[in-house]
DNA sequence: ATATAACTGACGAACGTTCGTTAAATTAGA
DNA sequence: TCTAATTTAACGAACGTTCGTCAGTTATAT
């Protein structure tokens, strides 16, 4: 119960001020209690973290993984461009996303191992489905190409790219802008024409 | 002298720890001296961070306008992908380019603002030097499309994807995967077929 | 001799963490 | 059901350490 509201108002410090930026009696005050409070909840400032970072990863690979799979897979045009908008979606609704590709990418340097292997195993759950998915687009004859990863990695290009503008500010235009220019041109590079 | 010494070593601990990780001891021991000597060669921690990310700035702007001058702008194929291929160089040659992403994405808060507008100033520049040159290239009907900002940002959504691959590890192999896909879906994006 | 650059020493502040204590909530036994 | 024992969650105080910063002093070099 209170351990749900310390972490929440943890990630809110770790995604602004990153692991070493934020501080237990920052967070600790979000909440309303003394930092020394927050040792009946977790074992130490690491323990938080991590904790935070379990409960981001849950929550983005649940949320993939249920799109995925309640796509029909017929149409990669509405199914690949729904899941750049699930993305969006997912970074507006919640700051775990953003907590998520922030430690992905500048990890706090002892944790990094702990954590790189979290990334990965996402990462590599993601591109499975997606070179899968391709894969069956391609053997239809929906998208060209000859090999699935082809796409896959460029789609994946798409995602990092739509994240950075992301997480860069909330120029709403911009990214609205930019994320159809990447679509638009990733679309006819891999549809018949 | 010395303070370009100095300079180098804050470059590589803000890289890899950030602003709040980075602390002077750890610099200055790089260096071969105390902390408090720092502040013979700069006001301090805010004054050395600042003139870091400047001269970042400049290397970074000027390797990208020098490039820019060089090409002949006849042959958008090749003149792109050696855009990207140099921004790989120039990640590999020096830390300046990871520490400006980093820095531009999560920037000390106290210092967000002077931070971004260094950001801008460098993202628009290079926007707009591409713009020319696609709209230039549109027009010669060397790429397809009507409006160059479509071309533009996707490219520049390619750049991001890669400098993201750059940062996010050394796995040369993934990383040369990903661009090569990146750009053959993009060069089919926007080439005659 | 003057200026520059390094040093030692010390400062207040903040850090994460541990301790012992208190008060409230929960459980156990009669 | 009433009481006693236990657990839980918060607290103030303090720990040792590190932080960035400043003042005064010594060494080096022009």
């Amino acid at each position: 119960m209170k351990s749900k509201v310390i972490k929440e108002a943890a990630l809110k410090f770790f995604t602004i001020h990153g692991y070493e930026g934020a501080s237990l009696s920052q967070i600790a005050e979000e909440v309303g209690m003394k930092k020394q409070s927050i040792y009946a909840h977790f074992k130490g400032k690491d323990d938080l973290f991590l904790q935070v970072l379990r409960d981001a990863k849950a929550t983005e690979l649940s949320s993939k993984l249920r799109y995925f799979s309640k796509i029909d897979s017929q149409n990669p045009e509405k199914d690949l461009y729904g899941f750049l908008q699930l993305i969006i979606e997912l970074f507006q609704k919640n700051e775990q996303l953003k907590f998520w590709l922030r430690m992905s990418f500048f990890p706090p340097a002892h944790l990094s191992k702990a954590i790189e292997r979290e990334v990965i195993d996402i990462d590599e759950k993601v591109q499975a489905i997606l070179e899968n998915k391709f894969q069956n687009w391609i053997n239809a004859k929906i998208i060209v190409g000859d090999v699935a990863k082809t796409p896959t990695f460029a789609f994946l290009g798409v995602i990092d790219s739509l994240m950075m503008e992301l997480v860069y500010g909330n120029d709403g235009k911009r990214l609205k802008d930019k994320l159809e220019a990447s679509w638009t041109v990733f679309w006819r590079g891999i549809s018949h024409q």
